[in-house]
DNA sequence: GTTTCTAATATTTTT
DNA sequence: TATTAGAAAC
């Protein structure tokens, strides 16, 4: 294997074959190139590639590994089992599950899923659910099952006081429920893994024989199920290679235990231990000030990032007035980074929590800039998608209670709530699945009831028989067609615009149903149903996109920009507030700045607001401490337009007609040319239906034509795209005579004038076919368009 | 049984 | 601000 692609510390991780490794990879630098070259080396060690196992979090990070290993070793290398711990699991357990008493065609109940069960369970014990919420309950599931515990072993621990026990009481008949489904959640498919390794030896030994080579790419997340996980599979062999960075451990909230990675000298005392601490990605700018912000943290792995690239860029800060103003000023930095030639996929803004996303993209879309958002709802989370995807569910598993609920009614076939709810009852009475109460319905329903009972079962009974005979394209259009899951969207109107959109995501759901069957070896429906529960949204985004991406700190993790946009730097916001409390919790936040600001290559923007809206509330927060943390040297201060002296040149043009900040007091706001500017207002005109996912993944009507930002292909993973804002009628529009615009309803057509302002402010477009039409500007339902 | 309205409530979320 | 769950009205 030649690797004289790698830098000596890099090469000298990747021969290390043998016994306990630890790979402390700072950000940037080469952590999986090195991983996929200590793999290929293996494979030219001769090991044969089914010996090998790497475990990942995220699927795209196991689709990437896979990919490199293959092109640089050949595709020999695809025996190897690379994939996410669940996805790993979920294969395991596929083979050899019923030891545990569950049949193989199980069903994997996503935090939808297992919300819907605590929620019932609540309800039959009749606990309220002010007291005892079902987020408590499912997070005390998770605690125990990340730790192993088993419930009782979890009430000691928890002080068995009296709201522990009713947990106890809900978390006991909630695993009840899941075996009688034939469900896993989530950590389910760790907790079984090792439950079916420590109960039945044999299988335990197959695969501490056949994985003689483990990886685990980011170790500092894992949590203790998969931390016994790794140790039980490599006790034999020893040979377990972990690469991760502590600084980068960001999950905690969610049961990742940093000790692990801390700990491995100690778990391993034998363990190669190597650095790499050289960065590929940054500036070195970016990365003193990375480096100065996490030294602030205590019982780290001692780290500096280097690079032989130059200082490049200093650091831009920006003090904004408020939410707007901090939008507008990371809009005009955009605006000018294009200009001078960064493709819109090469910039990313990055805030702390999704609330912050909605001012950021009104600003961006006025600006004509591309973006998408990534995170919130997926695709897969869309009513409509879940309806099918649950019919889907029951017919593979028609013990599967929760799924069968929902669609009972879905599109409504009058069985209504007092009828399921007491065929639920009838089924928890006699021991048996909601589906065969369906099948064979109690003589205590009513006669009507009964008859919509029956006619729904047949049809189910109808697709159980389908299941057997057609593909999987033509079993999902058959229960489409037939179940009428289009039919009702259309039935309830034509032309209305989120009835549209949902068609829209049915038939979106069909085409990822076709590709599923095209590019996946096994096409069974089972296999489609993992694949959709197991793989996000964020896992299909492309490498280079032409948008600017908005995500959370979180979401960012792994990936890398020219440019990015920390916004929100304030107290309170990012570290958040309930962080500031605790002195741990602050050394979570402040790893995650170090993530944040390690994304950037080359350009680094941070923002606070002065003054901020959030949650319809005036905050005024100071400035972050994470801000302070970063030696002034690297700083370059920039000011807006009230307390600039002169104006600067370039890109933004200042003045206007004098926006002025929400609340209105005598500050005058720069306008940073996106047109004319016009008095703002807010909440007024907005068009009903409010906004976000309701517009769906897909536009509807003639905003989907146009050339303009946002999704208008409906793309999955856009959750508030451009056409939801678009529908909205947002407070404020900039326009000036001669600019392109689409029209919801007329097209595209040309700005005559503007008059007036506020509420009175009239925008004249000129249509090719329609003629000259007056719009109040508040609510026209009109955007920019380039040429 | 179904639709419509009101009121509460809101970090982060790899699977 | 916007969503969503649950109650009240149809």
């Amino acid at each position: 294997m030649d690797l004289k692609d790698l830098n000596p510390m890099q090469r000298r991780a990747a021969e290390q074959l043998e016994g306990p490794v630890l790979i402390l990879a700072g950000a940037g630098s080469g952590k999986t190139r090195t991983l996929t070259y200590r793999v290929a080396n293996l494979l030219s060690h001769g090991v044969p590639a089914w010996r090998i196992l790497a475990l990942t979090f995220t699927n795209k990070a196991a689709r990437e590994m896979q990919e490199r290993i293959e092109r640089l070793a050949g595709a020999g290398a695809g025996d190897a089992w690379i994939g996410t711990f669940h996805s790993i699991c979920c294969r395991i357990l596929r083979r050899d599950i019923e030891k545990l008493g569950y049949e193989r065609n199980f069903t994997i109940y996503d935090d939808d899923d297992q919300q819907r069960v605590i929620k019932a369970l609540l309800k039959e014990l009749d606990i309220d659910d002010k007291y005892l919420p079902p987020k408590t309950v499912s997070a005390a599931i998770s605690d125990a099952k990340n730790r192993l515990l088993s419930l009782d072993e979890w009430l000691k621990e928890a002080h068995g006081d009296y709201k522990s026990q009713k947990i106890h009481d809900v978390m006991t008949r909630y695993e009840q429920r899941l075996r009688a489904a034939n469900a896993l959640d989530f950590d389910d498919l760790l907790m079984k893994t090792i439950q079916l390794f420590l109960d039945h030896p044999p299988v335990l030994d197959y695969y501490q024989q056949r994985f003689q080579y483990v990886h685990v790419d980011e170790y500092q997340d894992t949590n203790y199920a998969q931390y016994q996980l790794v140790r039980l599979l490599t006790k034999e062999s020893r040979n377990l290679c972990v690469v991760g960075d502590d600084d980068q451990s960001i999950y905690g909230w969610r049961g990742a235990d940093i000790r692990n990675i801390l700990d491995f000298e100690k778990d391993y005392p034998d363990a190669f231990v190597i650095k790499l601490e050289q960065n590929y990605r940054s500036t070195a700018n970016i990365l003193d000030a990375a480096n100065q912000i996490i030294a602030h943290n205590e019982g780290r792995k001692e780290k500096e990032l280097w690079t032989e690239d130059g200082e490049g860029e200093k650091i831009a800060l920006y003090a904004a007035a408020d939410e707007r103003d901090e939008a507008a000023w990371i809009a005009a930095n955009i605006g000018r980074l294009h200009a001078a030639g960064m493709g819109w996929g090469h910039m990313a803004i990055l805030y702390r929590m999704h609330a912050l996303s909605r001012v950021l993209e009104e600003t961006l879309m006025r600006a004509g800039i591309a973006y998408r958002v990534y995170g919130g709802t997926r695709f897969y989370d869309r009513k409509e998608v879940r309806d099918i995807l649950a019919y889907l569910r029951v017919i593979e598993n028609p013990a599967d209670d929760v799924s069968l609920s929902r669609i009972i009614n879905v599109p409504k076939r009058a069985i209504g709530d007092s009828t399921v709810e007491q065929m639920t009852e009838f089924a928890h009475r006699n021991d048996m699945s909601l589906y065969a109460t369906v099948a064979a319905p109690p003589d205590t329903l009513g006669g009507r009831a009964k008859k919509s009972v029956q006619s729904f079962a047949n049809m189910m009974a109808q697709f159980l028989i389908a299941r057997e005979m057609l593909p999987l394209g033509e079993l999902v259009q058959k229960v489409i067609d037939e179940a009428g899951l289009i039919a009702q969207y259309e039935k309830e109107g034509e032309q209305d615009e989120e009835n549209q959109a949902r068609i829209e995501n049915i038939r979106e759901f069909m085409s990822a149903v076709t590709e599923f069957e095209q590019k996946s070896e096994d096409k069974t429906l089972f296999a489609f149903l993992e694949n959709v529960a197991l793989v996000t949204e964020l896992d299909n985004q492309e490498d280079t996109p032409n948008f600017v991406t908005l995500m959370t700190l979180h979401s960012a993790k792994g990936l890398e920009y020219d440019a990015v946009f920390l916004s929100g730097m304030e107290e309170g916001i990012f570290p958040s507030a309930r962080a500031t409390q605790e002195e741990n919790r602050l050394e979570e936040e402040r790893r995650l700045c170090y993530v944040g600001v390690t994304r950037a290559r080359k350009y680094l923007y941070l923002s606070y607001a002065q003054r901020r809206m959030l949650f319809n509330q005036m905050q005024f927060n100071p400035p972050s401490c994470f801000i302070r943390e970063i030696p002034k040297r690297l700083l370059r201060e920039e000011y807006g337009a009230a307390q600039r002296s002169a104006p600067g040149g370039g890109w933004g043009s200042y003045g206007g007609s004098g926006m002025r900040p929400q609340g209105g007091y005598g500050q005058v706001r720069p306008n940073y040319g996106f047109g004319d500017s016009v008095p703002q207002r807010r909440g007024v005109g907005r068009v009903p239906g409010g906004y976000g996912n309701r517009a769906g993944a897909v536009g509807a009507g003639g905003s989907r034509t146009a050339a303009t930002p946002g999704n208008p292909l409906g793309i999955p993973g856009v959750q508030r795209g451009f056409v939801g804002s678009q529908a909205r009628g947002i407070d404020i529009q900039l326009f000036k005579p001669g600019d392109k615009v689409m029209h919801r309803k007329y097209g595209k057509g040309t700005v005559r004038e503007v008059t007036g302002t506020g509420e009175n402010a009239r925008i004249s477009i000129l249509f090719p076919v329609f003629g000259e039409k007056v719009f109040a500007l508040s609510i026209a339902p009109i955007v920019k368009v380039e040429e």
